[in-house]
DNA sequence: TTTGAAAAATGCGAAGC
DNA sequence: GCTTCGCATTTTTCAAA
């Protein structure tokens, strides 16, 4: 294991602002946690060394032309189920795959232009795929929540112990 | 609908940038696509406003202490499938809700810090609500993409005419 | 709308604590 | 590991094409 030191209550409170906006600046972030800037952009970049997070965009995808959004439950014949996730990892439409416990060997969401461009992925790509036992599409009708903020407040979830401010 | 003006080919090309680095200086944009640096941030600044994206940071879950993730689908009675989402909403450890066709009318995806975590989410928050049928786990074993970048190169996805660069 | 240049703010490196 | 202090870069502002 490379550096994996373990998170404290300043690095979290860190997050915690930036996951309100990815665009905040460093001294913003010195000021409301009353430390120097400099600590802040020494925390920030040990923690992207470490991969704790990085600075992307989160585009809309109806906004981008990508109306049609889909959940696909994939039941895979014994012993192929890292092979298909390999292959799907590869297409393009598809934004996540993971393989789980639980009805579906493997579940993907993907995104598509409109109904037909999602037809020609699960009867032309899915299809030709070896290893694949049943295939269960969800079509999404309405998103209520698509949300990035990992870090919340009130018992349960991560939470740093004080405010991150040393006294 | 308020200001839904379509996207052009140099919005493409600076949102392509952009979804490979959230950080990348818009001049730095700006020399690759050849306008200025104030054109990129008109730009820029429009689709902020018309939420065609934002700036945000993608944590690891791992990283700060969520260790299980679980996708649930969930059948709701007739006419309480809104009711339910609204609540799930607002659960903290639900990071996406949609409505969806097909076998689960609800699919929701969440993070917990461990599998007593997930139990307890399951026994006590969810059997709580009013209008569920049946509740189907999935706990993930193994992560294969987790992408953000949605617009990619050949054919079949959202794609601009030339590189967006102006002639 | 896009551009260009000046002003303000941010981010960065180095030295010292 | 945190801070301060110059310096380079970036973002913002605004007049003009």
């Amino acid at each position: 294991m490379s550096a994996m030191s373990k998170l404290d209550a300043l690095d979290v409170s860190i997050l915690k602002l930036l996951q309100q906006n990815g665009k905040r600046p460093y001294s913003e972030v010195a000021k409301l946690l009353e430390v120097s800037e400099g600590t802040i952009r020494s925390r920030i970049n040990r923690m992207l060394n470490e991969k704790v997070f990085e600075f992307i965009i989160h585009m809309d995808p109806n906004k981008i032309g990508l109306q049609v959004q889909a959940i696909i439950g994939i039941a895979t014949k014994l012993g192929y189920q890292e092979q298909v996730a390999m292959k799907l990892n590869q297409c393009r439409e598809v934004r996540f795959v993971g393989v789980f416990s639980g009805r579906h060997d493997l579940i993907l969401q993907a995104y598509f232009k409109n109904n037909e461009a999602l037809v020609d992925f699960v009867n032309g790509e899915l299809a030709q795929l070896e290893g694949i036992d049943t295939v269960d599409v969800s079509i999404e009708l309405k998103q209520y929540k698509d949300s990035f903020s990992y870090i919340v407040n009130g018992e349960g979830h991560l939470e740093e112990n004080s405010n991150g401010v040393r006294k």
